[in-house]
DNA sequence: AAATATAGTTTCGAGTCGCTACTATCACGC
DNA sequence: GCGTGATAGTAGCGACTCGAAACTATATTT
């Protein structure tokens, strides 16, 4: 065992060092850097006003810059499609393409995912839940999170079989059910859900 | 919260890839690199033995011309110094000097062992337990551990007052007390101990 | 003694990042 | 309307980092 005589607050922020090296260097594998894949991953979770270079920018900690090199090295890849925004002229959509849904079917960050799998279910849940109580602390306010727990969404009923729909209330503009659980950049922790 | 509609198992690992961002981007503070940090802390766990560029090289998973000019960028500042090693006319052991040792007081990845404090400490110790089994199933076999649990440590009774010494039947050499802890470049995982 | 392995360094090229400057568009105030 | 400042995105530059390959010197093996 590494580390067997150091405090656990110690051991685990050297554990979070070691996997942290670990991924980097796994995240080089088919043809993309880790930079790439991990926008690919942003790409994959993010809704559509928050497909931006922008956005992605702010959620990588990095300048727009080099976002946007980023950006462009998986668009001329075929892994990004860039399209004009609805309400926007100078920015620009970016979805997934089919080759980037296969290729995320390889994520190199699966292996972390086997390797937490490998843990106790309640045991990983209770993993889980530590981890993004330290990522809180270590960031600050989260700047970034899924509507089902923003303060900008609303429930408005409406005639449909599910009985309700709703709405965001910071874009005005009406969320298809499975737009809930996708990272945005407006998002703002809210009480009420 | 991000991410609370998958599994707990793919949250552990965006988690940690997310922690491994902060820990990468913070880690440039004080005008060492990321790479410098993790030699400085390497070389102030490693025991005698382990204390030279291959082996930081193989801790680090770099290559030698890598490792060896992270560590010429550190005995330049000042923070390692280089003495011929003991045995072997090709080598030199790399010890911490005064200075390194202060710079560590500040070590950015101490924001990681606060945000960590502020856990429940037996959720801590439950934390450290959890990423070191997943950080032992990344990386298969582990290369690296203290005489502690290592296969090479052998007790041998003396006339001191403490009533017994320790040998590394690998190296051939008698341990001080303060080294068991130490991480060594030939660990190998042993039941007994 | 010769062949091979290992410790460490140096050099070079590819790639990445952040900074700055720049254009185009938006939003706000008058 | 119009101007001012903010914002989205890009391009180019320089600093830096890493890994591959070539090299020297010493150990180890045969």
């Amino acid at each position: 065992m590494l580390q067997s005589d150091t405090s656990p607050q110690r051991s685990v922020a050297e554990l979070v060092e070691q996997l942290a090296r670990r991924a980097c260097s796994e995240a080089f594998s088919g043809g993309l850097n880790p930079a790439q894949w991990s926008a690919l991953r942003y790409f994959e979770r993010a809704n559509r006003f928050s497909r931006t270079v922008s956005a992605f920018a702010r959620y990588h900690g990095t300048t727009r810059g080099t976002a946007s090199q980023t950006v462009r090295a998986l668009v001329d890849k075929g892994f990004l499609r860039r399209s004009p925004a609805e309400h926007d002229q100078r920015s620009f959509r970016l979805d997934l393409t089919e080759r980037a849904h296969k290729r995320l079917a390889t994520d190199p960050l699966d292996a972390f995912v086997s390797a937490a799998a490998t843990l106790p279910s309640e045991q990983c849940t209770m993993l889980a839940r530590s981890l993004r109580k330290m990522l809180e602390q270590v960031q600050g306010e989260a700047e970034f999170g899924v509507c089902t727990s923003c303060r900008h969404l609303r429930r408005v009923d409406d005639a449909r079989p599910t009985g309700c729909a709703h709405r965001c209330l910071f874009k005005d503009a009406h969320l298809e059910d499975d737009e809930l659980g996708r990272i945005c950049i407006d998002f703002q922790s809210g009480v009420d859900h």
